[in-house]
DNA sequence: TGAAGGATTTGT
DNA sequence: CAAATCCTTCAC
């Protein structure tokens, strides 16, 4: 176990390549309308920035990628391929258009019942950006929302507690090509947890 | 105002 | 590999 942490806004604002990768291990955690919750930890995430011609707010500021412009821990959801929404959180200081796309999340398991009946499918909820929205319910009513507990959707770090430090080793991440671009292919912007069921491609 | 294409997923 | 399916962007 662990301590949760709400983050900070201020915590995101930095460059998306610096925080994408610390972001791995964190938890994603969504609040429904009843009030209950549903969360997991996030094990894959692709950086996108200024100069980066996969970026959507590459060419210029349009009222969909508005919110990349802005001050960093917002987040950016957007609608694809006529069927599925991506969920970003908002990176770097105002006014430098970037964003971490959450590509995976190992979803938390509600009930001990469920971990033991179905660990496989369980990982697979998660696993791919329009999956973890359609698990989680994000859609664009949540884009250009701080990410923070007074709202539907935050972020937490997950800090050990002195019990189980001792135990703790570093996680271990692979970096890699993102998927799905046509443009910046090359950039190695995407990073998940080695060995993660709940990861979207390897 | 129209057309092309997309940071996906699934099944053939 | 192609379909599903619709929003965003860009061209005219």
């Amino acid at each position: 176990m662990g301590i949760a942490q709400p983050i900070e806004q201020h915590w995101f604002g930095r460059p998306s390549q610096v925080v994408a990768p610390e972001l791995i291990g964190c938890r994603l955690v969504r609040r429904f309308a009843d009030g209950s919750l549903r969360h997991g930890m996030i094990v894959e995430v692709e950086a996108y920035g200024p100069d980066d011609p996969a970026c959507h707010a590459y060419r210029k500021r349009t009222p969909r990628n508005a919110v990349m412009f802005g001050p960093p821990g917002y987040s950016y959801v957007y609608f694809i391929y006529g069927m599925y929404h991506c969920f970003n959180v908002v990176t770097d200081l105002d006014g430098i258009p970037s964003a971490v796309l959450i590509r995976a999340i190992a979803l938390d398991v509600e009930t001990p019942a469920a971990a033991a009946d179905l660990p496989k499918a369980q990982a697979k909820l998660g696993a791919g950006p329009g999956k973890l929205c359609r698990v989680l319910d994000i859609d664009r009513t949540l884009t250009e929302i701080p990410l923070t507990p007074l709202s539907p959707l935050w972020i937490e770090h997950l800090k050990p507690d002195l019990h189980t430090a001792a135990a703790q080793q570093p996680l271990e991440l692979v970096q890699t090509t993102r998927i799905g671009i046509t443009q910046g292919v090359e950039l190695p912007w995407r990073w998940y947890l080695k060995g993660s069921l709940a990861v979207s491609k390897r």
